[in-house]
DNA sequence: AATGAATGAGGGTTCATTCAT
DNA sequence: TATGAATGAACCCTCATTCAT
C-alpha cells in the first residue's frame, strides 16, 4: 500500500526514505520511545523489513546520524565570500537553517552523546567543527584590520553556536519568526564580531 | 503518617540523598539507560526500597527536573541591582554556573521534552522564564537611556541564553576554564545589550 | 511437469549436490544453527531456489537423512561371505566406515530422534536393523557350531554397533588412525562372538 | 501454586530444582526447541523467574551438562577394588546406570559439541577420561598378568564406553532390562579384557 | 522501613517461508 | 528456473513494578 517505495525504486533510495521516516520519528519519540515497530509502522512496512536495511535500531539511528552530520559539513563548503558580512550572513543562516531542520535529531544525538563517544564525537563534528573553521575566519579578519571582536574570536564563534542553537528552537514551534530569527543572528554576529555591516 | 520528627526528617533527608545519586545515573546513563535497579545500586539500598521514596521512576525523573528548576528560579531573586553592568555580570555568571553544573540534566530534560509537555513546561520554566525577566530588564535599561542593544531586547536575551548553554557543555570537559568563559560570555552580554561596563 | 531430459536430470543433480552440501552444513552447524539462509549461501544460490527443491527446510533434512540411512541399508549386500571371520571383517570395517563418513549426520539425527518419531524410527534402520541381522547371523553361526559368544548373539550385535560408534568419533578427528582402528574393531568383534579368526 | 519451591527454601536449592526440570525439558525437546518458556511453564514459575536463576538460556544449558558432569567424575571415585572382576563390574555397573540416567543430555551434549569447543571438552570429560583411566587400570593388570586383553587397552577401553552408550540406549525404552544388559556388559568386558571372572 | 522473589508487558532480533518478477 | 523483497511467528531478554515477609 503506502509502503516506502514501489519495487521499481532502487534500494539505497528505500534506505533513504527509511531514514527520512525515521528521522521523524526519532525526534517525535526521542531516542527510547523509538521503537522499530514505530519505524516499520511509520514506513508502511513490517518490521523484519527494516533490518533487511539496517543490522539493528542503533544502526538506524548512527545512520542518520551520519547524514545529518554530512550535511553540516557541507553547509561549509559554498559560501559567499565576496565580503565579510556576506560570508557571515550566508554561513550563519545556512547554520541557523540546518539547525532548525534537525533541531530534534540534535537534541537526541546531544542525548545519546551523554552514553555514546562516537556521538559524543559526531556532535563535535556538526556543532565544534564550524566554530573552530569560524574562529579561523575571524582571526584572519582580525589581522587584516576588518574585525574588531569584543573577546577571543574563539568565544565568539562559540557564542554564536549557542545563539543559533537556542534560535532554532524558537523556530521549531514559530517557523514563521524564522527569517527574522536569522536576521537578528547575522547582526548579533557582525556586533559581536566587529565586523562592519557592509551588506547591500 | 510520620510526623515531623526525627523519623520524617530522616526520610526527607534520604530522599534528598537519592536524587542527589539519580541525578548522577540520569546524566551518567541519559534517560532510558538509567533503571530503577541502577539508581538503587548507587544509593546501596535495594529496589524496592526506591519505591518507598518515589511512587516510579518517572516520578523520579520528575521530582529531579523538578529540583533543578527550582533552582534555577531562585538564582534569579539575588542579584546585586547596584549597577546594570554588576547586574549582568551577577545573573550571566550565576546562571552559567547552574547550567554548567545541571548540564546533563538539562540534555535529558530536552530529550523528554521532545516527549512529554509537562518537561517542555519545566523546561520553559528553566529557559525562557529568565529570557523574559532579562528582557524585561533590558527594555527597562533601554527606556532609561542605559542600554543600547544592536536587536530588540528579546532577541539578545535568547542570544545570552544560548551562549550560556554552549558555554557550559565546554565547561563541563575543562572546569579550569569557567571563570575564563564565565568573563567572557558577560564580556559579549555587555556588548550585545550595549550596556556600559562600569564595573569596578 | 519437467520431462526426464535433460532438464531433469540437472534437477536431480543440482537436487544431490545441495543435499552434499547440506550434509556439510547440518554437521558444521548442527541442526537448530543450520538455516536456509546458511545452506543457500553455502551452495551458492539464493534462498528461495533452496525451495525448488525442497518444500521446507525440514524436508531438506529428512531428505539427508533418507540418504544417509539408504547408504547404510546398501552396506548390508555385498559382503564377503566365504567365511565367517571374512564376514564378520568386512561387515564391520564397512558400518565403521560409514559411520565415520556420517558421524556428524548420525549425532544430529540421533538428537532430533529425541523430537521426532520418524527419526526415531530412520535411526533404527541405521542402527537397529543391522544389529538383528548381526544378531541373526551369529545364531546361524553358533547353530552351526562355528560360533561361541560369551553372551547372548543380540547383545554381542548391539555391543559391535556401539564399538564402532565410539571409534568413528576417534576416527573423525584422526583419521589416520582409522585403518588401525577398523582391526581392532574386528578384532574384538571375532573375540566377543567367539569366531575362529579363519582370515588370510 | 507448584511453584519450584516455598520461599523458605534456599535460592540454592531452587536452582537445584530448576536445573533438574530443565534437564528433563531439554532431553524431551533438544536444544534449540527447549524455550524460556517451557522451562519456566514446566517449573511453574514465569520467564522471568528461570532469568533470576540463570543470566541466559545458554547457562541453563552450561549448568545442566556441568552437573552431568560433575556426576560422571564422582562416579570413578568409590569403587570396590578388592579383584580386578569387583572393579570392572562396579565401574561399568555404575557407568553404564549414569549414562541411561542421563541419556538424553549426552545426546544433547554430543549435538551441541558439534558447535561449541566448550561442550566438545566437556564431552571428553565425561567421555574420555573415564576412558583412559580404565585403560590405565588394564595397563596394570596387564603388567601384573591379572589381565590378557585381545586388542590394545586404550581400544578395550574405547570399546567399552561404546557398548554402554549403545545398551544405554535400549536402557531408556525398556528399563526392565537394565540389570541384565548390565550383566551382559560386564561380561563382554571381562572377556574382551581378558580378566578372569572371580566374582562371587 | 526494607527487601528477596516474582512477574506482566514489551522491545530487538531471527528465520522459515512466500510472492511478484 | 531463479531471486529480491517482504513478512508472520517466535524467541530471548529486560525492566518497571508488586507483594509477602
Amino acid at each position: 500500500m503506502s509502503s516506502i517505495g514501489s519495487r521499481s525504486v532502487g534500494a539505497e533510495e528505500k534506505r533513504e526514505r527509511l531514514l527520512d521516516v525515521a528521522e521523524a520519528v526519532f525526534c517525535r519519540l526521542g531516542h527510547s520511545r523509538t521503537t522499530i515497530a514505530e519505524l516499520a509502522a511509520a514506513a508502511g512496512v513490517s518490521r523484519p523489513t527494516v533490518y533487511a536495511y539496517f543490522p539493528s535500531k542503533e544502526d538506524v539511528f548512527r545512520a542518520l546520524a551520519d547524514r545529518v552530520r554530512d550535511e553540516f559539513l557541507r553547509l561549509q563548503e559554498r559560501v559567499d565570500t565576496s565580503s565579510p558580512a556576506r560570508t557571515a550572513d550566508e554561513a550563519v543562516r545556512a547554520f541557523f537553517a540546518a539547525y532548525t531542520r534537525h533541531h530534534g535529531m540534535l537534541v537526541v544525538i546531544a542525548h545519546q552523546a551523554l552514553v555514546d563517544p562516537a556521538m559524543r564525537e559526531l556532535r563535535d563534528e556538526i556543532v565544534a567543527r564550524p566554530e573552530r573553521r569560524n574562529a579561523r575566519f575571524l582571526e584572519r579578519l582580525v589581522a587584516d584590520g576588518r574585525a574588531a571582536p569584543a573577546v577571543p574570536p574563539a568565544d565568539v564563534s562559540r557564542a554564536v553556536t549557542g545563539m543559533v542553537a537556542r534560535a532554532a528552537e524558537l523556530a521549531v514551534d514559530h517557523p514563521e519568526q524564522a527569517d527574522r530569527l536569522g536576521g537578528e543572528l547575522v547582526a548579533l554576529y557582525l556586533r559581536m564580531a566587529g565586523i562592519d555591516d557592509d551588506r547591500g
